[in-house]
DNA sequence: CCAAGGGTTCCGATATATGGAACCTGATTA
DNA sequence: TAATCAGGTTCCATATATCGGAACCCTTGG
C-alpha cells in the first residue's frame, strides 16, 4: 500500500526546502524508522537520503537508536517544536479572539491576509453547527469574490488596485461572481465606504460573508476578519447584526498586531 | 544590548543546518521580526539571510504582514511543530515512567544513550528536594565515570570496548574517577555481572548514581536509567534499596522502546 | 530636492547537493 | 564454511545552490 502510490517525492526547489519537507514527513512519524523505510516513503534516493539524515542527525535533530539503523526525533528537534509553539502568542491571542468571535455570532469565522494577489486563511475556528463550510487554514481564495479580499482591493490606491487587477483573470464562480470589471469597480467603491463587504454566494453557493478589516492608523491593514455561513441560516439584515461584535473583535485583533510589532522595534531580551 | 555581544553566528557546517538554527533564533521570537534585526541578532550577511527568509517564505513557514517588512511565524511552521510534539508518544511514554520513578524514589533520575564514545543525556526528571544537582537533557559525560556509562561499556565485546577506550583519554575528574586501564576493566567486569552500576563521586564531588539499562533481548541495549543525588541524601546502600524500582520502570521503558521499533518495522499507515 | 535606512537584485567565485554505481557489513541460508 | 541478500555507506564527476560585496531601489523624513 505504501509502494509507489502517492508519494510526493519531496516537493521543494532547493535543498534547503527539499530538507524541510523531509522533517515534516519525520514530525508525522511517531515510531522509529529507518532510512531504507524513508527512501520507501519519499522515492528520494538512497544516498540523498542518507546525506539529509546525516545533517540532521550530527545536528542533534535526530539520534539513532543502538542498532545504528532507526532513527528517532532528538532533542533538539523537540526544543524547536516546543519554542515554536511557546513563543507565539499573536497567533495564540488572535485564534482566543476568533474563538470568542464564533461564540458570540455562532457561525464560523476566519482571519485572513492578503498573500501573493490572493486572499491566505491565516486561522479558522468553525461553528458547532452540523451544516457548515469546511475551509481550512493556509488555503487560499481569489480576490475578486471574498468579502475580506474586496476590503483589501477598496484600500489600495487607484493605481495599485488596477495593476494587480490586470494581472488577474476575473473568475466566474456562481452566477454572483462579479467578472465585470465595472462592476467590481463600483462593489469596491462602495465596500470602502461602508468599510465591511460582503461575499454574497459569489464564490461558493450557498455560502454568504461579511468582512471588515482589523484598522491600522499607520496605513493598510493587512488582516480581515470575516463570518462564513450557509445562506440556509444567514442573511444580510442577519450579518449585519453580527458587524457590531466583529468590528470589536477586528479592533482586538489590531490591538494585538500593534503590540507585536511595536515589540519588535523594541526587541527587548527580556526571558521570564 | 544587542549589539555586537554574543550572538553565535549561526553555527553550521552545512546550508541546511544554518538555516535550521535560523529556525531556532525565529522559533524564539514572540514578534514579527524583519530582515534587518535579524542581520543584528544573527551576524550573517544581508543578502544571505534575505534568500534564507526568502526561501521559508515562499514554502509558508513564514509569512509577511502588510508592510512587507515584517516576517511572522506561518501556519506551515506551526503544524510542522504541532505535529512534532504530537506524534512523539514514545518520548512522551518514556518521561512518564522516568517521573514516576521519581515520585518513587525522590531523586533525579535520567534516561541516558550512548552517543559517538559518549553518555548523552536524552531526558531528566528533577526532584523537588532543594538541594540537587542541575544537569540537562541534552549534555554528555565520558562513559568511564558514569553509571551508564559503565553499562555501556560492559555490554560490549572486548575488542569493540578496546578500541573505543583506546581512543579515549581517561580523564579524571574527581578523586575518585577511574582513571586507570586495569582498574576500569575489573569495575565494567562487575558492573556486568551486577546488571548495575554506580557512579561513586566519579564524576562530580558529592554526586551519587545508580544505573541499569533497558533490558533488550536481541541485543545490546542503548537506553540507561539512573537516579542521581547528593551525597548528603543517599549512599550505597540507600541506593541498592532503589534498585527493584529502577528495574521496574527499566522494562517499562523496554517495553515502550520494542513496540515502537516493531511499528517501525511495519510501517502501517493507520492515520486517526 | 536630497539624504539615509532598509529591502532587493546582480553575479562570478565557490561550496554543496545529486544520485548511479560500487562497496561494506552483518544476518540468514545453503 | 561459503554464498546470498538486504540494508547502510562511500565514491565521485556533474549539476546546482550558496555566498556576499556592491550596486540598485524604494520609502520616509528632512
Amino acid at each position: 500500500m505504501t509502494t509507489k502510490s502517492e508519494m510526493s517525492r519531496l516537493e521543494g526547489d532547493t535543498p534547503a526546502q527539499r530538507l524541510l519537507a523531509l522533517l515534516e514527513v519525520i514530525a508525522g512519524k511517531d515510531q522509529f524508522f529507518t532510512l531504507q523505510s524513508m527512501v520507501e516513503e519519499t522515492g528520494l534516493p538512497k544516498p540523498t537520503l542518507h546525506r539529509m539524515l546525516q545533517q540532521l542527525e550530527t545536528s542533534g535533530m535526530l539520534q539513532r537508536e543502538a542498532d545504528g539503523r532507526h532513527y528517532s526525533k532528538g532533542s533538539r528537534l523537540r526544543r524547536l517544536a516546543e519554542s515554536l509553539l511557546l513563543n507565539d502568542t499573536v497567533h495564540g491571542a488572535r485564534h482566543a479572539v476568533l474563538r470568542k468571535l464564533v461564540d458570540d455570532v455562532g457561525e464560523s469565522c476566519n482571519i485572513t491576509a492578503l498573500s501573493g494577489g490572493e486572499v491566505l486563511y491565516l486561522d479558522r475556528v468553525e461553528t458547532s453547527a452540523p451544516l457548515r463550510f469546511y475551509l481550512h487554514p493556509g488555503s487560499r481564495v481569489p480576490v475578486h469574490c471574498s468579502a475580506s479580499g474586496k476590503l483589501f482591493l477598496a484600500q489600495m490606491a487607484p493605481a495599485q488596485r488596477r495593476r494587480l487587477l490586470n494581472e488577474l483573470t476575473l473568475e466566474g464562480f456562481t452566477r454572483n461572481t462579479l467578472v465585470n470589471p465595472e462592476a467590481l469597480e463600483a462593489e469596491i467603491e462602495t465596500v470602502g465606504r461602508q468599510g465591511f463587504a460582503f461575499d454574497d454566494e459569489e464564490f461558493l453557493p450557498g455560502l454568504l460573508c461579511i468582512a471588515v478589516l482589523a484598522p491600522n492608523p499607520d496605513g493598510p491593514s493587512n488582516t480581515g476578519l470575516a463570518i462564513q455561513a450557509p445562506i440556509m441560516r444567514m442573511t444580510r439584515d442577519k450579518a449585519l447584526e453580527c458587524l457590531p461584535a466583529l468590528q470589536r473583535a477586528a479592533e482586538q485583533i489590531a490591538a494585538i498586531n500593534r503590540e507585536a510589532l511595536s515589540d519588535a522595534a523594541q526587541a527587548v531580551a527580556g526571558e521570564r
